[in-house]
DNA sequence: GTTATAGGCAACTATTTGGTTGCATGTCAA
DNA sequence: TTGACATGCAACCAAATAGTTGCCTATAAC
């Protein structure tokens, strides 16, 4: 069910300020370091490793274009877990879940 | 786009033996602490600290049955994911693919 | 040229994490 | 009651992680 190979974008989605870094660029793609660094309480270094553990999953691309380095979003990672993994659960267990979920909801705790 | 509340979802799916435990779960659900164990290369306790993550972030649940804690799986947390954040990669940019790869496959399980 | 800008590289630190061992507690069975 | 079994709790350890600082390189602008 869980390739090995899927284990780096679960490590790279772990962190929240990567996360973060990934929502701006789904906002934004395109956006060079200097830009994705605005606003955040992190040092230049700190984000550029994100950014290197986010490319290393394939989460990103980067492009070079003169002295700035454009990172874009790469979605196929993330469709790879969507359907290997989590459909899995969504698709066989939902649709019998939305009625349980229901009739817990009164049920407290167990 | 991510919620502070997934943080710890995403946290404990980044540890590839969580994984295999709720492996072993989606087989086969209520399993006890000493039956997760077989086969593991790891000590009791170990199991134990990883099951308390996925405790915490809510993938699974436990019942007390005699001196037994039986585990398991809750598919929402997964689900609520998938819906806030995976979904919103894949249905916008993935749509086409998706349709044609399920007509190539023919469909075949769910 | 010189200087400012964008980024990389390396060393170091503190905290978190994954794992261990040892012992204590609670439950079932004889 | 005694012993075996299932699990919890706490201390400890090594490695990974997130972050820093300091300095180096390369491109652009003047």
């Amino acid at each position: 069910m869980f390739g090995m190979n899927d284990d780096a974008v679960f490590r790279a989605l772990a962190d929240a300020s990567r996360r973060q870094l990934l929502d701006r660029l789904y906002d934004q793609s395109g956006q060079s370091l200097g830009e994705l660094c605005q606003g955040l309480e992190m040092t230049r270094q700190a984000v550029a490793k994100h950014l290197a553990i986010l490319e290393e999953a394939n989460l990103v691309s980067v492009k070079w274009q003169g002295r700035e380095k454009l990172h874009f979003i790469n979605p196929v990672p993330i469709n790879h877990i969507a359907e290997r993994w989590i459909n899995k659960f969504e698709r066989r267990q939902l649709s019998a879940l939305s009625a349980l979920k229901k009739a817990l909801e009164g049920d407290g705790d167990q």
